[in-house]
DNA sequence: GGGCTTGTTTTGAATTACTCACAATAAGTG
DNA sequence: CACTTATTGTGAGTAATTCAAAACAAGCCC
């Protein structure tokens, strides 16, 4: 018998060694909670990670996070007055929506064909740059909290 | 004589009133600050604001900068891995783009009309959202950074 | 135009999210 | 299996921002 721990899909195994970076629980425990629960911050990946493995710490995670991040296996959202968020959705430039309530993410496909804004038109003054990339950030509220927001509205009390 | 402190626009102090704010120095002088320079971050307003206002403290500039923001007075920027910066320019939905090199910041106005990616088109198993506003942040390359970038790059050592 | 009320600012400490230095550990290599 | 070096753990530190309570000052009343 192996060591098995918890079921690992190989193909992370495939991306990490494609990245020169070394295979190790701790990552695997990381990628594995992102695929199935996009979106989380560093504390909740903890959270969810120290299930396969109890003695992870949050520094790890963050460790963990920065460099998968840098290593093109993970992407980073920041979104306002939130901590930074993860997801193994890498390599297409899809935008997200931040529930200014609940801070729930949900992903946003690109509206307007595969690079939407990507020639900005500058305000008079201002000194063009070169535009790499373009983020989109749509905020508002999810289904969850307008139904919350309208059952609690009428009355103010409770 | 008045008091005459420092020269303040005085639509400012209408703006002030307008919201229910009382009309102070220290938040006429951050007004000031940001309508002369904008994009800053409260340490750099805290600097600026001094000349007028010595004993300003910088606890007092973040009270002054949410506040007014919260008022609608201010607009606040969140980049990435940047402190918060503000800008008087509100009520329009123009856009930003930073300078990933120096973290400046510059105005963009909307590409596609006057609300561009307002009817996102979700990603198939996420759950939509009601969207208020849709945010673009643009990254990349100021004609500054890139000259010296081009300059730096042959010879690494200085 | 002096006092009073209440919104603002100041003071000082606390908090959140994250980073760093260095010691301990464990992948991968021969 | 031993060894090298990337990775993780430990403990402390930092930057940006917030909070509680006391000091202050705008604007209103007369």
């Amino acid at each position: 018998m192996e060591t098995a721990p918890a079921a690992h899909q190989p193909h992370w195994d495939a991306a990490l060694r494609a990245a020169g970076r070394r295979v190790t629980r701790q990552r695997l425990a990381v990628l594995g909670v992102l695929e199935r629960t996009p979106h989380l911050e560093a504390e909740a990946v903890l959270r969810e990670a120290r299930h396969a493995l109890p003695d992870l710490t949050l520094q790890s995670v963050y460790v963990i996070l920065t460099d998968l991040t840098n290593s093109g296996l993970l992407r980073r959202i920041e979104p306002p007055h939130s901590p930074a968020r993860y997801e193994t959705r890498v390599g297409d430039n899809h935008h997200h929506a931040i529930c200014t309530s609940c801070g729930r993410v949900e992903d946003v496909d690109c509206a307007v064909g595969h690079a939407p804004c990507l020639t900005p038109s500058w305000t008079p003054g201002s000194r063009p740059m070169t535009i790499h990339v373009a983020e989109v950030l749509y905020q508002g509220v999810c289904s969850d909290c307008l139904g919350l927001a309208e059952a609690a509205a009428p009355e103010l009390s409770s």
